[in-house]
DNA sequence: GCCCAGGATCACC
DNA sequence: GGTGATCCTGGG
C-alpha cells in the first residue's frame, strides 16, 4: 500500500478497495453513495468522501496527517485481505472472498458502533439508516464542509440526556430505553475502550451489561470498533450460510466455537465475506 | 389491511 | 440451561 496527496486528497494505491463492498454490507450505516463508485459520510468527526479510482481509492479530503491519524486505521489499510485466507483450503470461503473483494473491516468509534447495533436488533439496513439519521440531525454536533452541513454522532452524555419520548420520534420504537441506558452507562464511566484491553469472551462479557446488548450486538461491537477480529456475530443470514454451505446445526452458542475452529483468528473478516455474499445472492 | 423480517429481553420451565 | 412470546415499523 503506497499514498500520494494532491490536492487535498490522498490516493491510496491498493487492489483490494471496493467502496459498495465497504459501506453496503451491514457494519456501517452513515455513508451514502454519491456519484458512480463513490460514497459520503461522517466517521471521527470529520466528512470524508470515498472514491473507487484506477489506482485504488481516492479519500478527500485528507492530508498525509488525516491519513496517519484516522483513515489509514479506519479503513483497515495496512491489511493484505487476499492474502488471509488464501492458503485455507476452504472453497466456499475463497468463493466469498473472492466475491466481495474489496470489502474490508472498518475500525469505527465505539460509541457510534455500539448505538447503531443496538438500534439494529430486529430491525433492517434502511430503517437503521433512518433512525441513525434522525438522531444524528436533530442531536449531533453540525458542522459544514464545501457548503453542506453535517452531523457528528452525539456523545454519550448527549443521549443519555434524552427523553425516552424524543429518541421515540427519531423511530427507534421499543429501543429507546436501550439507548438511553447504554448512552448513560457510557457517559458515567462504562470504557469502552478498556475492552481493548480484555480477552474476548471477557470483552463480550462485560459488552452484554449494557441494555439491548446481546451476543450480536456484543459480537459486531468487538469486531466493527475495537479489533477483535475472531468475534463472529452470528446473524440470521450467517446462520443461514452455515447451515446451507457448511452442514452446521448447532445452537447459537456452539457458532463462535465452530467459526473459530472452521475460520481461525480472523473469522469475523470471513464472517464479514460470507455475509455479503449470501445477502447478494439473495435479493429477489 | 395484512404479514413479514430482524435480536434482546423476560417469564417460564 | 434452554424455549417461546413480545417489542416496532418499513416494505411487500
Amino acid at each position: 500500500m503506497d499514498v500520494a496527496y494532491e490536492n487535498g486528497a490522498a490516493l491510496v494505491r491498493t487492489g483490494c478497495f471496493e467502496p459498495r463492498h465497504i459501506f453496503e454490507n451491514g457494519q456501517a450505516f452513515r455513508f451514502f453513495p454519491c456519484g458512480a463508485n463513490a460514497y459520503e459520510g461522517v466517521a471521527h468527526g470529520r466528512y470524508l468522501r470515498v472514491e473507487k479510482v484506477p489506482e485504488g481509492a481516492r479519500l478527500y479530503p485528507c492530508t498525509q496527517q488525516d491519513f496517519e491519524r484516522v483513515w489509514k486505521r479506519y479503513f483497515d489499510l495496512e491489511r493484505d485481505y487476499a492474502a488471509l485466507f488464501s492458503d485455507c483450503g476452504d472453497s466456499v470461503l475463497k468463493q466469498g472472498m473472492q466475491y466481495g473483494c474489496g470489502l474490508r473491516l472498518l475500525n469505527q468509534e465505539p460509541f457510534e458502533t455500539l448505538i447503531s447495533f443496538i438500534v439494529s436488533a430486529n430491525n433492517h439496513v434502511k430503517r437503521i439508516r433512518g433512525i441513525l439519521r434522525r438522531i444524528c440531525a436533530l442531536y449531533g454536533e453540525p458542522f459544514s464542509f464545501e457548503g453542506k452541513t453535517w452531523h457528528r454522532f452525539p456523545a454519550p452524555a448527549i443521549l443519555a440526556g434524552l427523553s425516552e419520548e424524543a429518541l421515540g420520534e427519531c423511530g427507534s420504537g421499543y429501543r429507546a430505553p436501550y439507548i438511553k441506558g447504554a448512552a448513560r452507562m457510557a457517559a458515567e464511566g462504562f470504557s469502552l475502550e478498556a475492552l481493548r484491553g480484555m480477552g474476548y469472551a471477557d470483552a463480550k462479557k462485560e459488552l452484554q451489561r449494557l441494555p439491548g446488548v446481546g451476543p450480536k450486538v456484543a459480537d459486531c461491537v468487538l469486531l466493527f470498533s475495537l479489533g477483535f477480529y475472531d468475534a463472529f456475530p452470528a446473524d440470521v443470514w450467517v446462520r443461514r450460510v452455515l447451515r446451507e454451505q457448511y452442514g452446521f446445526t448447532g445452537n447459537d452458542r456452539q457458532i463462535y466455537e465452530f467459526a473459530r475452529k472452521r475460520f481461525g483468528p480472523y473469522a469475523g473478516i470471513a464472517q464479514q465475506y460470507l455475509f455479503f455474499w449470501k445477502r447478494e445472492n439473495s435479493k429477489s
